[in-house]
DNA sequence: CAAAAAAACAAACGATTGTTTGTCTATGTG
DNA sequence: CACATAGACAAACAATCGTTTGTTTTTTTG
């Protein structure tokens, strides 16, 4: 590294500060929910500070979208490095590693479920496009997988990231792991296609 | 009937046509996204008289919320009427009316699964018992499930709800039917659940 | 140390928010 | 007809919204 690297590595910024506080307010009160006030006020600014980081509020959710999907991208890519294993245990691992990150890691994953498009219109398609990135991951995972013909592997995916995402609705901690929910939930369906795949090609081992 | 038996019935007020309409864009628009005068001005009246019908807009959300529980709860026990199949068909025929009824039906039934009660603090306490008294019935149809004893009823119902309200996310008229999805739903998990079982038991017929 | 750039403050902008109040107009009843 | 009630209008309320502007403070750099 030479001695004027040093770009942009910097010590950090209030604006990472601000990131973080946002991503708490979109996640608990949702994007609608929450005002610019209520993050300048939690981050020890005033309002209008904010806009020296971020040009306008979406601005502010696409920046928390990219570092949540980031972070959770991350999360499941190092999981899947050091996973040799067939096609059904790295999709677990994946599976163990999203959920993880949206259950306990910070609360940037967790935007990227918990705010939808919708809430920002002007910001819809990009934010469509970050999640879309992510998701590709899952569909590369699926179609890996020996299915049977008939099976749908999109169906599938989108079944289980529907199964997924929908935990932090109802998760509460003390019970079960991250870990063991995503196991289980990946039980439910691989013995399911491979029970089908037997049935159609009778070629249980 | 006696003959000052009109306590409600009555021809429809213009209260009905608020409900519709603000069900249309609390699931377009999200609870926050919308508001009063949004409404107001699509059923063609002043922003102040809504609260001659409603007390206040989180009530107005949870009037909302009642008849899309009524609706999606009249749709699922219809379906199961006619289902005296086993406990696998009962639940799928379950599922193919939830989908439907989020899919294909009024907004009313999009609405419980677009809006999360903490969208609206006041509210939520309501919201979460309505949402809960309709979901009894799936509780209800798994538990009936011949399962393996390791398995968890609860979890597989959370993993099937979370799947079935996650597709209008991503649903586009033209493809699978709501039906045709729900029996792949099931059918995913089916057989998994039967060779969970005969691996435990060892009873394959 | 001096100049420049970064980051925050202070104060307000117009617009929109949910809601309230008082008045008016239908409609049906005795 | 007289009258009561339902239902909507008209107008405003204080509060809060996202955002802008000009200035000041802090930090970095030559």
């Amino acid at each position: 590294m030479a001695a004027h690297a040093k770009l942009k590595p910097q010590v950090n910024n209030r604006r990472d500060l601000v990131l973080e506080i946002a991503a708490g307010f979109f996640v608990r009160k949702g994007f609608n929910g929450t005002s610019i006030r209520d993050i300048a006020t939690a981050a020890g600014m005033l309002p209008g500070s904010l806009y020296y980081h971020f040009p306008s509020k979406e601005a502010l959710l696409v920046a928390v979208f990219e570092e949540g999907v980031a972070r959770i991208s991350a999360a499941v890519d190092a999981a899947l490095a050091g996973c040799p294993g067939g096609a059904w245990d790295r999709l677990q691992a994946a599976c163990e590693a999203h959920l993880a990150a949206l259950l306990e890691g910070s609360d940037f994953a967790h935007v990227i479920v918990r705010v939808i498009p919708q809430d920002a219109p002007g910001a819809a398609e990009e934010l469509v496009k970050l999640r879309n990135a992510y998701e590709t991951k899952f569909a590369a995972l699926v179609a890996a997988l020996p299915m049977p013909t008939d099976a749908n592997p999109s169906l599938l995916r989108l079944m289980l990231i529907g199964a997924l995402n929908h935990v932090p609705l109802w998760y509460r901690e003390g019970g079960e792991t991250p870990s063991s929910l995503a196991r289980r939930f990946i039980a439910n369906l691989r013995f399911a296609q491979d029970c089908s795949a037997t049935r159609k090609e009778e070629t249980w081992p």
